[in-house]
DNA sequence: GCGACAG
DNA sequence: ATCTTGTCGC
């Protein structure tokens, strides 16, 4: 798991990794039915020690209320390369998602995080890295674009444009409220576009951006403030 | 070669 | 990611 992840150090190790990974990303099947429990993952950062914590909160259907949660704060192992966040964020986020696993009765029925699935330059963002890594359904919601070409969606809830990358889409700019800016979601894991525009459509009743998401952002930056008091 | 570039 | 107050608007 995490052992395989030490031997990455280099931008050389890191895309040799993601070669291999993605022939194993599932992006066009059946997402789930019912949602009982999601998770939402994130992490913080502290660029002066060089500190990050990441989270994972896990919130039941249909309030989102949360019901568990775990945290991992470290130092920083590998460096912001765009198209390589996932082997600076996956560290303290598997570590975090071991340490939520006892605290739950089931694994959660889809797991949403920061940052792009498919819609990446090499097709194997963050949310393909966790959900292979943890062989459950995930879905990859940002806040900006990453590659590829979309239109500008209607202006309410729940409209969408494609994002086009090499002549097909991996990804949707949605619409998650009237008239606020939309969030740009792919595939990650196990699921596909619709299902993924559903369930993230689902779990912003009131924000721009997931329930998921908010909840683990406050989190890991409340682990993060307490591991600089550590420092 | 130049600019862009999730978090 | 992070640095950061007030302010306009529903």
């Amino acid at each position: 798991m995490s052992s395989r992840h030490a031997s990455v150090e280099t931008v050389e190790d890191a895309e040799a990794l993601q070669a291999e990974l993605r022939r194993l990303v599932e992006a066009d099947v059946p997402g789930p039915e019912q949602v009982a429990t999601v998770a939402g993952f994130d992490v913080a950062y502290d660029t002066d020690t060089d500190l990050l914590a990441g989270a994972v909160v896990v919130l039941a259907a249909p309030r989102w209320e949360l019901i568990a949660s775990a945290t991992a704060a470290g130092r920083v192992t590998f460096p912001y390369v765009p198209g390589l966040l996932s082997f600076r964020e996956l560290p303290p986020l598997l570590e975090a998602w071991e340490a939520v696993l006892p605290q739950l009765a089931a694994p959660p029925d889809l797991l949403v995080c920061d940052g792009h699935g498919i819609a990446h330059p090499r097709r194997f963002g963050l949310a393909c890295h966790l959900g292979v890594t943890v062989g459950l359904p995930t879905i990859g919601v940002a806040k900006t674009p990453f590659v590829g070409e979309h239109s500008a969606p209607g202006p309410h809830r729940g409209e969408r444009a494609p994002i086009i990358l090499g002549g097909e889409a991996v990804g949707a700019a949605l619409r998650t409220q009237d008239g606020v800016r939309e969030v740009y979601l792919s595939v990650g894991h196990r699921t596909n576009l619709d299902s993924a525009c559903r369930w993230v459509l689902d779990l912003c009743p009131r924000y721009r951006l997931p329930e998921t998401t908010r909840t683990a952002d406050q989190l890991s930056r409340a682990a993060l403030a307490e591991a600089r008091l550590t420092v």
